[in-house]
DNA sequence: TTGATCGTCAACCGTTTGGTTGAATATCCA
DNA sequence: TGGATATTCAACCAAACGGTTGACGATCAA
């Protein structure tokens, strides 16, 4: 891992870790809420977080007993810029936007959260 | 590796197939030519183009004994797309975003990639 | 202080990854 | 035909990955 991207792609590598950085795209939230939607024990999430950081796309601040995860957009856009380089593409290209959300939305049962209904949820 | 995303970044997590990437952004390139700055057998190049190619990042195309590896800039397309969806902050709103994926679901979009123009080869 | 909650750590386990080597296949050339 | 070249296949290996469980340190609330 001598590359500062490695950690990067690596970490978008896993699905899990995907619909984690989406969720944090909408608000900040405690570990315990990150970990909610998914169907797996809370140390692997923790788990899953640790990663994130370590690849710089997230950070972590500690408030009390919990523990408020934040999305850093910033080693994304590092991950991006190089992409751009093979973009004969541009930045902000609509169908491709589509087919984004397209595929975000074929998510398997257990590898994501479900958005349809999250009640019994209360942040901040 | 259910989610479509998956092995995109996942073969863009190893600095080595980031490299032959960035050399096939030259030009095409002949299996035994992606490998020879490399400190490492062919058989390991040729595993990593097979997984680049199973990303949908290259294709290959036999051509006498020589095996021609080509860039395939949508697969990449779609994972900085992906990104992109980060780097909107401002402006992007979540609730109309969703929205936006309701509506483009509905609406059967035309499958994706196909552009299968091969030119007529010249070199030998 | 006691007890519940939040989150991580440590050890473990099966699978995947990234490399090796040697044999096999396919094609060109003489 | 036979030999050289181009590439993959198969078996193997150590290390990393993604998950589990149970114990642990912190913090809040009574």
């Amino acid at each position: 891992m001598t590359h500062p991207l490695d950690p990067v792609f690596s970490a978008l590598a896993d699905p899990t870790r995907r619909a984690i950085l989406t969720m944090l795209l909408e608000d900040d939230m405690a570990v315990t809420d990150v970990a909610e939607p998914f169907q797996m024990s809370l140390a692997a999430i923790s788990k899953h977080l640790g990663i994130l950081a370590d690849a710089g796309l997230i950070t972590r601040e500690r408030r009390g007993r919990v523990i408020w995860c934040k999305l850093e957009p910033d080693a994304l856009r590092a991950a991006s810029v190089w992409m751009q380089g093979f973009g004969q593409f541009e930045p902000v290209d609509l169908d491709a936007f589509e087919r984004f959300l397209e595929t975000e939305l074929s998510d398997p049962p257990d590898a994501g959260p479900d958005r349809s209904d999250q009640s019994s949820d209360d942040r901040a």
